[in-house]
DNA sequence: TTGCCATATCCGGAAAAGCGGATTAATTTA
DNA sequence: TAAATTAATCCGCTTTTCCGGATATGGCAA
């Protein structure tokens, strides 16, 4: 009951929800995280260290940066619920306007 | 994104995981959660609380006693996210125990 | 009414989560 | 090396959540 427990409070956060929103289509750079989300960069880094803890998400080191996407070996029940986060956030005002603000960003500029 | 946060921190807390898990085979009288979770009645009362403001579970009032259960009205999140967690939770130790206890307790007697 | 039982709400304090500037660590380039 | 860039962690503080005894409310029975 723990871990579920766990599970759910790291998606307790709007932010966090946010930044779930932004990996579905693929891995996405700490940077654009912030830039996005126009966040403080320790504040970035650990929302996304509480999405590490519990198995949501990986975070892959090139060069300088860290780009994050969802784990690869996620749990049963991790799959599940992304599932349903895919199906629903995308759609609200704000998950739309993130994720043309991440498509813009990665237009205009590449991290590397 | 703010309907989803209030929802994922609705159950992201392991009594309150642990009650819906209660609730999945139909209606529990406040009293049977109570003795079951080995909870102080203020604090049973709080959580069914939390959980009835989201949409998760409606209280039916019946003479003194108060039986909650999984609320009708739910929104397609919800469903989504119940069924998640009826697949699981029942499965856990914790979910095994809590339920065998639910079923010795309403054996025993009724509150009625 | 009055008293009783079950439940909800109130309240003060404790614990946990969140915040962002400052510091540290990791890595690349000069 | 040294300097620069990116991200992780630390730290003091604020905010939120949680707790359970005490009190209030609702409903029934005498």
């Amino acid at each position: 009951m723990n871990n579920t427990t766990d599970l759910f409070k790291a998606m307790a956060h709007p932010t966090r929800l946010r930044i779930l929103c932004l990996l579905f289509d693929g891995e996405v750079c700490v940077c654009k995280i912030m830039e996005v989300l126009d966040l403080p960069q320790s504040t970035a880094s650990r929302h996304l260290a509480i999405l590490k803890n519990v198995g949501l998400v990986d975070g892959r080191r090139e060069g300088p940066w860290v780009h994050y996407s969802l784990a690869k070996g996620r749990s049963a029940m991790t799959v599940q619920l992304l599932e349903v986060l895919e199906e629903h956030l995308p759609h609200t005002r704000e998950g739309v306007k993130d994720r043309q603000a991440l498509s813009d960003t990665l237009q205009k500029k590449n991290c590397a």
